[in-house]
DNA sequence: CTAGATGCTGGAGCCGGCTCCAGGTCAACA
DNA sequence: TGTTGACCTGGAGCCGGCTCCAGCATCTAG
């Protein structure tokens, strides 16, 4: 068990992040202490370190709600399925899909600019050579 | 020439996004009619657009502010370089080799999430064809 | 038993990045 | 000549995502 201090620590989000997060609805609340004080476990913990990760592939609080809430079950779904589950599975399915797209799109043009960010890095890099050996 | 108009339609920014950035000196100012009205260049609206494609890839401002500034000059310079030269060319090496590891930190994170993602994505689709299937 | 660190809550504030608005100018067309 | 419609400016407002603060409780070490 941590406390939020040690989260914070392990997650690499701030504290404040942690309870700001937690107002919001975006992660489930921790336990708690008799005195009401947070109480992460392992489990907690690795959590919020995948959404760290998330987060920092630029998905939005919004996103990263949809993103979470479709863990929940159907691991072994009885079939056929009640209309919910499928309209709920068919939900979960759309917003991976458009997620993934942009994703797609955002890994593309990363690559992009990383291409063109070399070229001009190597450009300097080479003044910088020539330079030394003008020297 | 364009109009702003024509030339938000052709970049992709808003017109107020393309006035905002004018504001605040991060593009240069186009050229304008007498009376006043934002007339852009064929080049203007290239510069606009790979701006673009930088902001989707997730550079602040400021750092786009530090991108473009490495564009100027430099093309063909007498060696050995002037002080001020060398110090202006190291910086922008160092600027852009920082932007290059954030963005390759990120283009990993983003591997990795839209892996998953695609996992869970054929998880679900897989439940939707089992259910076809069961129909 | 007291000081210092850590935690709690609610709410205000801040920053980046737009977005919208009022009030006005200009150009062109019917 | 009057009415659109695109443009202008300055400034206010907004939203997402924190971040900070006051004022208080609790825990731990010395």
């Amino acid at each position: 068990m941590y406390s939020i201090g040690q989260a914070a620590e392990l997650t690499g989000f701030s504290i404040d992040t942690l309870r700001y997060y937690e107002k919001i609805g975006l992660t489930k609340q921790p336990e708690r202490s008799p005195a009401g004080v947070r109480s992460y476990s392992e489990d907690d913990v690795k959590r919020l370190s995948s959404l760290h990760c998330l987060k920092r592939t630029g998905l939005s609080l919004e996103e990263m709600k949809a993103f979470l809430q479709e863990g929940r079950c159907f691991a072994n779904p009885a079939f056929p399925l009640s209309g919910e589950d499928r309209e709920a599975i068919e939900s979960r399915t759309r917003i991976l899909g458009e997620h993934l797209s942009r994703m797609e799109a955002q890994y593309r043009a990363l690559a992009d600019v990383m291409g063109q960010t070399r070229e001009k890095l190597d450009f300097y890099r080479d003044l910088l050579a020539k330079e030394a050996a003008a020297k």
